[in-house]
DNA sequence: TAACACGTATTC
DNA sequence: GAATACGTGTTA
């Protein structure tokens, strides 16, 4: 049943998308166009509206230029977020489409966050932004992974776009079967870029989404070789040998052998390695998987020596671990200097609970489809 | 019981 | 050392 479980979280494809705009809550939208490729193999996805959603986007790149635009101009002001923001977000939205005014645009889910209208300069980052940052992603009619090699089409390939939308880079892998059709849109678009963008920075910015991310030469320990009861254990192929571009998220379904909570997002990295998604992450340096760093529970809860006082992490999952800033209005955030508290809307739903109640079958928080609502 | 305040672990 | 954020005691 797990590998149930499992698919829903991604898309199992018969969620209604009709809606329109519908809430995101809902989750219709945006698994056709994460770069999401899911390993259970058999499912298939509809073709998602991506226009749509592109349009959405659009709405808010062209408020939020106009917005940072009067504000910047009108109050002689200039807002340092403005450019974090932008930092991350631009690379979803071009220039060559949308435009400059686009930085400050962000990529938050649209319906928790009733005040970024009016405080979207207050917006925050919730840690600083590396020192070093990555080697900036091609722009996307240069982006490599539009390179033919990787795009070749898959023999088993049934689901998906139809074949005339191969320029738009779909690779669809899967182990004997066809993978679900719901895969990326990223070459022909920004969507690719923002998750290539948001998965980079989340490997650097805090440690919750490093927690998420773990080098795939640790995963087959991480997973427990999980993945390879299921025949593939994408833990052991570089990206590049999946023709994944960077960005792209693998997601392995499927039960795996008395690992009930083996969610195995796996990111191909502008490294050509897939990332692997450890649950109850740590960073530990020494220790591959989460649930035995030191830093946590080593010792504590685990060797059944009571209740440890090591700080729990956040889930890396849930939605509000996803939220990649701050409401910059809750209390948390208005007191940062002596709350030393996270901003409410991005404490993560595992923290809220009490401690030793972990138990992740699957983030409740994370309705279907909305597994990877952090790229946007 | 939720919100707040503070200690402190963790990361950079 | 600063910033971030978890844990927990206190307060409303």
């Amino acid at each position: 049943m797990s590998g149930l479980t499992r698919s829903s979280v991604v898309e199992n494809g018969h969620h209604s998308h009709g809606g329109g705009q519908s809430s995101s809550a809902h989750g219709h939208h945006h698994s056709g166009q994460t770069g999401v490729v899911t390993m259970d193999g058999c499912g298939m996805n509809p073709v998602l509206d991506y226009t749509a959603e592109m349009e959405r986007y659009r709405s808010f790149a062209n408020f939020y230029a106009k917005t940072n635009a009067n504000m910047n101009a009108v109050a002689g002001m200039n807002f340092p977020q403005s450019a974090k923001l932008a930092r991350i977000t631009a690379p979803m939205f071009p220039g060559g489409r949308l435009g400059v005014g686009v930085a400050g645009v962000t990529p938050w889910g649209c319906h928790d966050n009733v005040n970024m209208n009016v405080n979207a300069a207050a917006m925050l980052w919730g840690r600083k932004p590396p020192v070093h940052q990555a080697t900036p992603p091609a722009p996307p009619t240069a982006h490599p992974s539009q390179s033919a090699a990787h795009m070749q089409p898959h023999p088993h390939r049934t689901g998906g776009a139809p074949s005339g939308q191969g320029s738009d880079g779909k690779q669809l892998v899967g182990h004997g079967h066809a993978l679900q059709g719901q895969e990326t849109h990223h070459h022909g678009n920004n969507n690719f870029l923002s998750s290539y963008t948001a998965a980079d920075h989340m490997a650097k910015q805090g440690h919750s989404h490093q927690d998420m991310l773990s080098l795939s030469d640790r995963s087959s320990s991480c997973n427990g070789g999980a993945a390879g009861a299921n025949g593939v254990n994408m833990s052991n192929f570089p990206a590049g040998m999946l023709g994944l571009p960077p960005g792209v998220i693998v997601m392995a379904m499927g039960s795996h052998n008395n690992i009930p909570d083996s969610s195995h997002f796996q990111m191909a990295t502008n490294h050509n390695q897939l990332l692997t998604d450890c649950h109850h992450t740590n960073q530990s340096n020494s220790s591959p998987c989460p649930s035995t760093s030191p830093g946590m529970n080593s010792g504590g809860q685990g060797s059944g020596g009571g209740a440890s006082k090591r700080k729990r992490k956040r889930c890396g999952v849930c939605a509000p671990c996803r939220r990649l800033i701050n409401c910059g209005v809750c209390s948390a955030c208005r007191n940062r200097k002596t709350g030393h508290q996270i901003c409410k809307f991005r404490k993560c739903d595992e923290l809220k609970k009490k401690a030793g109640s972990i138990q992740i079958e699957r983030p409740p928080s994370v309705p279907s489809g909305e597994a990877f609502r952090w790229f946007f």
